[in-house]
DNA sequence: CGAGGGTTTGAATTAGATCAACTCTCGTGG
DNA sequence: CCACGAGAGTTGATCTAATTCAAACCCTCG
């Protein structure tokens, strides 16, 4: 991991002006602090740039700093001893990770797209939510938001069938999009791999790829490249999705 | 759900000896409240009962109150439109939920053994969790274990087998049971059927039973009584567990 | 132009599901 | 006291969705 800048000296006029100028900030637990106390956070920040491949976070390592991604996206996975991975989730710009109970994390996190992120240690993190009630109330509603995205991911692990899997995985990447996708015809963009696609939907490469073919010549997407794909029929998909 | 006891009137010297003697208080985040602050809790709590087979939890429906249970255990699922099923989790005693973030729930929740729980309506508990930052901080804490847990069953579910999958399931349940088991011969009730093993672990009930057999004719476990499970050789079915 | 990774497609295989008996337990009532 | 019946659990036979094995295909980049 490569640190590419230091934090500012504590209480400098211009230590807050990172954050501030921060582009992941209203995606991001920080946007709970006032601008004025935006130097507090940024004096413990450290900001790191990870390279696509390279994992940031080692599953079973110390478990001794928070990360907030302000941009790229990464995936998250835990490994079994034989090489068998699932990947729990992809994280984006304002994704806040490491929120460990335990001493060591308990996944690793591999960076996909470069990325950007504001490391703080342990010690530090807590001594902020102690300080800001605001924050610790946004890591609750996130670690909330979470749990129930996990519980999905179950019903769609344990239950759905592969057409719905692949389903469901486009219908939430060009739902929650913000972006303008005003119901028109939405484009995802894929920057994971298909392995990496199937190590989150508990398939293989090949079941993925054969479901896209499929649902492609069904007319409800298409696929320009690998790394794109155009929704034709959100309604449909979404019905497929959930069975 | 049956109330069947009223909260005491609030500030009354009576008000806290509820939570004060509760049994479920050393599990729950309400030990995170100091014994003269309790009266606040209990004057914010009802008490109800729900009897095995009942749903005190409603996927869908507007998340308006939280839960703590103080005794019995409960099912967490998710249904989908045609019947298939996904139990997210077992909870027992300290247990909390309801940490939604949406207007709705996102699971249901349907008593297995008779179940005590505490009731908080949304605004109250939002009111305790200003009031009592150790609260919150508790929360987070049980929100952090919850997800993990969750990552782990998503590696259970998208990437083990029938036979891991139900060795994991009973690892799991000799293991933190702080109760007697020293690492003897550990025997684990099982307070739910086939079915919802079947639907916890994304497998039938078929499966179930016939994995369960195979392991007892291997001699790693027995099997005194359909609800009873004695494991024989606790390394070897955590080593099965983990692939 | 050729090599190598990622992806797609095809054929064969299999773990687990489905369909179908059968058994066990336990509560009810004659 | 025992026959009966219902529901949960087990076991067996068959089937199938998804995996595995194998072979192209298609980019991109040196």
């Amino acid at each position: 991991m490569a640190v590419f800048s230091r934090p500012p000296t504590p209480g400098s006029p211009l230590a807050q002006e990172p954050c501030l100028s921060c582009g992941a900030r209203a995606d991001s637990v920080c946007n709970a602090i006032e601008d004025a106390d935006l130097g507090r956070l940024a004096a413990f920040a450290v900001v790191s740039e990870v390279q696509p491949g390279q994992t940031f976070i080692e599953e079973g390592d110390p478990a001794d700093s928070f990360f907030n991604l302000t941009a790229g996206s990464a995936k998250l996975y835990k490994l079994m001893t034989d090489g068998r991975r699932q990947i729990t989730g992809f994280v984006g710009r304002g994704h806040f990770l490491g929120l460990a109970v335990s001493a060591t994390y308990a996944f690793s996190a591999e960076a996909i797209e470069p990325v950007r992120l504001c490391r703080f240690s342990r010690v530090r993190m807590f001594r902020l939510l102690g300080e800001f009630p605001a924050l610790e109330r946004r890591l609750l509603e996130r670690a909330a938001t979470e749990l129930v995205a996990a519980q999905e991911q179950m019903l769609l692990l344990g239950r759905k069938t592969a057409r719905e899997r692949v389903a469901s995985f486009l219908d939430v990447l060009c739902r929650p999009g913000a972006g303008p996708c005003g119901r028109a015809a939405p484009v995802v963009a894929l920057p994971m791999s298909r392995s990496d696609i199937a190590d989150y939907l508990g398939l293989t490469i090949e079941t993925v790829s054969r479901t896209l073919s499929r649902l492609r010549s069904e007319g409800l997407i298409e696929i320009p490249s690998p790394t794109t794909i155009r929704i034709c029929d959100p309604a449909r998909l979404a019905a497929l999705a959930s069975g």
